[in-house]
Formats: C-alpha cells, structure tokens, sequence
DNA sequence: CGCCAGGCCGTGT
DNA sequence: ACACGGCATGGC
C-alpha cells in the first residue's frame, strides 16, 4: 500500500511544520478537525509569537482559547496543551529533545495519561515530534482496511481496534531498520491522510483511487459476515 | 443548508 | 467490552 500510494502521490513531506513543538500543537488541534482550520489557528499563535514553549507558557488559558478558536473545541484543547507543557516542563526541563530521548513506551503511557490525549495523537507526537519508530492509526487507514478487506475481522472504532491497525502496519514494515522505519512509517501515515482524503472519507469515493485492484490478493482474508450482509444489500460499500 | 473533519471523553448498558 | 452522544468551528 505504501510503494501504491507513494507512485501515485509522491513524498508528502510530513509533519507539516516547521518545528517540533509545532508537531505538537497541530497533532492537538487536528483532533476531528480540519487541517485548513488547523492552519488559521496555527497563524493566530504566529502572529502573537505563542507557537513555541515558551510562548505557550506566556498566554493565559482564556487567551490560548481565543487564539485556538478557528479549529474548534477550545474549551478543551486549550487546557490540554497547557497540560502537556506542564509535563514536559516537570519530566523533561521544558524540553523536546530531553523528552524525545525517553524510552517510546514510556512517553506513549505518560502521553496517554494527559488530558485531550488519545491513541492516535499520542503516536503522532511520538513519530512526527520526537522521531520514534511507531505507527499512526486513524480513521482513513480504518476506512482502507475494512473496504479493501484487510482483516479477518471488523475493526471497532474503539482502542483494541486501533491496536489493530498498529500491529498491522508494524508487521508490514518488520523488515526495515529503526532509522528507516521512521522515515517509512511518516510517509505512510501521510499518504495514508492524502488517499483518505481523496477517496475514502465517510462516504466512499473510489473513481480513480490509486489503491483500486492493486493491494495483494495474498494479504486478504476471507470475508466476514457484516461485509457479506453489505455486499448483498449494497450497503456501505 | 447540511455534512463533515488527520479524536477524545464521559456515560449507559 | 462496546455503543453512543457531546464537544465548537469553519470549509465546501
């Protein structure tokens, strides 16, 4: 799936940042969010110089949310980034590179026990700001593997199915070394986004997707019962 | 105007 | 364990 999307679209160069506290705050401010809204925050922290630590440390809770307003769901991410510089500022001497040098499973527990902070932007973080080897899950790689038949079973949206979706691209890259495994796990999350975007959003629109017939028959299992229901009645499909 | 977005969390069963 | 609704806003 990785080499497919990667001819089709080419590198995505993810995260798109320029810094890696800024990995952070988009991860935070992305959450059901859409990226253009996230870029109208973004420049609204910018332009009061707020999109560094130190900058975050320097506005109130009641500022950092009108800031954040344009992406939506202040009134919780606000205190949430304020948590996670408290943490980096308590574990790590309010720094990145220090927290970046901690064990991944460790940072994914402490990651996980802030507020605001899930699966999947916990494993963002760790990929995209602090350079750990770990893979992205989210509802567009859901979406790909449940209707390209990926699995032997339904992926819930719930924990133990982003679990899943972990697991599955880890084993894909197994092969690689960490430093590439890095490098591949960005790109893949990235086109991932890219081919979600284009063709698998809610409703599904497969007119021209570079994944159509070229996933490996090898790979797929056989289909299980609420897929067999869709297909029968053309539902969901 | 209605649907949806690069989730997370509390509550009910 | 799993389902489900709320959270806020703006783009299309």
């Amino acid at each position: 799936m990785h080499d497919a999307l990667l001819a089709a679209y080419g590198p995505q160069h993810w995260w798109p940042a320029r810094t890696a506290f800024e990995v952070v705050l988009g991860a935070y401010l992305t959450q059901n969010t859409a990226w253009k809204s996230v870029e109208r925050s973004l420049d609204n922290l910018r332009r009061v110089g707020a999109l560094s630590v130190t900058g975050i440390r320097a506005v109130s809770v009641a500022a950092l949310q009108q800031l954040i307003q344009p992406s939506g769901f202040q009134t919780r991410k606000a205190p949430a980034i304020k948590a996670f510089v408290a943490l980096l500022d308590a574990e790590y001497a309010g720094s990145l590179k220090r927290m970046a040098a901690a064990p991944a499973e460790t940072l994914r527990v402490r990651l996980l026990s802030l507020p605001g902070v899930g699966p999947e932007t916990a494993d963002a973080i760790l990929l995209y700001a602090l350079g750990h080897a770990v893979p992205v899950a989210d509802e567009y790689l859901r979406r790909v593997v449940e209707r390209h038949e990926l699995h032997a079973a339904p992926i819930l949206k719930n924990h133990k199915g982003y679990e899943t979706l972990v697991q599955l691209t880890d084993a894909a890259f197994a092969g690689d070394s960490a430093e590439e495994r890095v490098a591949l796990l960005k790109e893949f999350h990235a086109l991932v986004v890219a081919v979600g975007k284009a063709h698998c959003g809610k409703t599904a629109d497969c007119t021209a997707c570079p994944l159509r017939g070229d996933l490996p028959r090898k790979n797929r299992q056989p289909l299980y019962a609420h897929q067999e229901r869709a297909r029968a009645g053309g539902l969901d499909r």
